[in-house]
DNA sequence: GCAAACAGAATGCTCATTCGGTTTTATTTG
DNA sequence: CAAATAAAACCGAATGAGCATTCTGTTTGC
């Protein structure tokens, strides 16, 4: 596709960068409601993290990049940008606050300080794999998940039970959100 | 300073990069010793953590970044750029395997996986600080801090005795390097 | 008064965007 | 079914802005 052939589709770079970024939410949603149902959330983390930062192609960690320094550029690609981002940490936020309430985890810190903390996981081995090309991301992956275990606290549920355990915690119980 | 006049001091765009490459090197030599001489390493590890982080103004992290993305096109760039991070890499690897001699730590993982699960620590928050305006590294850096130490496992210092405690441990004792 | 340090205009290149024309696709008509 | 035509998709050259670098001349410090 020539340059000139994309100003069909798209009225200026920004629209450009506007729909790609809304292809990746897209498919981050996607990948979270799997994420969101899997009875085993750890595994099913790993399954994400492999895919994002083992499998997929280093070049779309590099294009995220870019989005991202011109985002500190362009205010417009910023919102667009840093909608995103927001978007993503509100998803694993509510679904922290629901495993929490489901008493399937009891995290050691506040949940607010948890999804930033996540955040630091996912964008490290995200700009490791944009810029190292000598980058391992298989191989301290599973030291993150198990990190990550640790902070979550989760508990097992009871194997023998067919119901799903109630949280029992004395911690009050959180309200659905809105 | 004018654009022209920088010519008079960097040959070329590439020679500035390398340039101020060089003296951020130095300037982490110089923390870094700090931190290697520390008696307590943690401790001295989050108060570096906090002048990167979270003092430092977030446009010399945007910065970085630049050089990365910078990194990813030009080849002699990426010498210069990826040489500096190997250099970071390798202090901390000599200081995890010194540590680990002195027993002052036991890792739980082995120390070159120590070394990049390390490294996703310090690019999240480094990455995070640099797109994000509303980054507040701050309230994660005690948590991370906290992750840390536990991979690190450390060994308290035997507190009545002056002497420094010999490793005792079964795993064989690594020679000094070179 | 002279050498180093600097500013700012000039040069050539890259990139975002536009535009004129051409191919492909779909639809209509004989 | 085929020819005709309209519309959409696309290419590649042209435009213009921005950036790396050079050059010429001016300022500054000694």
């Amino acid at each position: 596709m020539s340059p000139g052939a994309l100003y069909v589709y798209f009225d200026s770079k920004e629209a450009l960068i506007a729909g790609l970024c809304e292809r990746d939410r897209a498919e981050f949603a996607e990948r979270f409601a799997t994420l969101a149902t899997a009875p085993d959330f750890l595994k099913a983390l790993a399954a994400i993290g492999e895919h994002y930062f083992v499998n997929e192609a280093a070049e779309k960690q590099r294009f995220v990049v870019e989005m991202g320094i011109e985002a500190t550029r362009n205010p417009r690609i910023s919102e667009i940008f840093m909608g995103v981002d927001k978007y993503c940490n509100d998803a694993f936020e509510a679904l922290f606050h629901r495993l929490e309430d489901e008493g399937r985890i009891a995290p050691l810190v506040d949940i607010p300080t948890l999804v930033k903390v996540f955040n630091v996981f996912g964008d490290g081995m995200f700009w490791r794999r944009a810029i190292d090309p000598d980058a391992d991301i298989g191989a301290v992956l599973p030291v993150v998940i198990e990190l990550i275990g640790g902070l979550l606290n989760p508990k097992k549920a009871a194997p023998a039970r067919r119901s799903r355990p109630r949280s029992k915690t004395k911690t009050a119980t959180r309200e659905a959100r809105q």
